[in-house]
DNA sequence: GTAAGTGCAAAACCTTTGCACGTCG
DNA sequence: CGACGTGCAAAGGTTTTGCACTTAC
């Protein structure tokens, strides 16, 4: 069971941040011989309104009330140039589906405590994780890609959990 | 791509051990209401011939190579048993399928290595990462269940590989 | 005998893909 | 214009499930 859809919420982004991003973004585009479309933009910007981590199905609801147009392939196709463009993070915890998160600012390697019973992620700062991965890449003759750090708890009763709403 | 099936190998373990193995288990199931049927003991020596991680639908096939009648479901059904045993140990390296390994002894927490070159896996003591799960649980409020260190790495030339076949 | 287990095939679920049309550059 | 991008619907691939039949206890 996904995540329902999320509220629509401004952003969080001052707007001449948000507008310094979408430039960056337009470049990466250009730089690597992608078009810029207004489909790949209502996207993106949908991506920076979002404080939480949130589903692909959700992004596309979300950016269709930025552009009607937008369909469900379009977010699917677009994701990957998002994260490989390194202005998204793709995030899996063992659900069946992928979460997403938009990046503000230069953040460090992060561990996920996922919360089993109200499926809560808490984003937890684990600057070890990189030196870690590849120490242990090396000595396996391998080149570390990425690494990750996950924490599954419970919080028991829903009503304690810290993030449970409301 | 899942991993291709597995070879028919004999069992690594002890034949005397295999049999106390079955008997704790059968104990587990007898315990627990489950019932002891020939198809979950089939499943159960098929895991136990194993010395690499496997796939469900893996053992399947190796299950079938010892008794014909086992189908997939009773596969699919019967691993959640298995890993609630704790004989069993359930590995998601975020592809579209999970991995399964016999647990042999009392291992401590692993991280895993995976290649992302040639799909390999390496498994590694990383006793810090129980101590850390709870740390981070206990501040969160949290009860940590189970935590996973994951580290996506490439040996760029697959006949570099460590672990490369032949 | 009766509840639990099983096999089969269909369904579920997120994600990917084929194809014809649209549009950026 | 020509290649890249898009929408739609269908396909993919693992895992789950409904149902009628078996079987353990």
């Amino acid at each position: 069971m996904p995540p329902a859809a999320p509220v629509n919420e401004p952003s969080i982004i001052p707007a001449e941040e948000l507008e310094r991003k979408r430039e960056v973004f337009r470049k990466f585009l250009t730089r690597n011989g992608f078009r810029h479309t207004n489909q790949r933009v209502a996207i993106f910007d949908a991506v920076f309104r979002q404080r939480e981590n949130f589903t692909a199905e959700q992004l596309l609801e979300f950016a269709r009330r930025i552009d009607r147009s937008v369909s469900r392939s379009t977010v699917y196709r677009s994701l990957p140039i998002l994260v490989e463009s390194g202005m998204v993070k793709e995030i899996d915890v063992g659900k069946d589906y992928k979460l997403y998160l938009p990046k503000t600012g230069a953040k460090m390697e992060q561990a996920q405590v996922v919360c089993l019973d109200c499926d809560k992620i808490f984003h937890i700062d684990a600057p070890f994780m990189e030196w870690y991965g590849q120490t242990v890449s090396q000595k396996l003759g391998l080149e570390p890609v990425q690494q990750r750090l996950q924490v599954h708890a419970r919080c028991r009763r829903k009503d304690k959990c810290p993030n449970w709403p409301g």
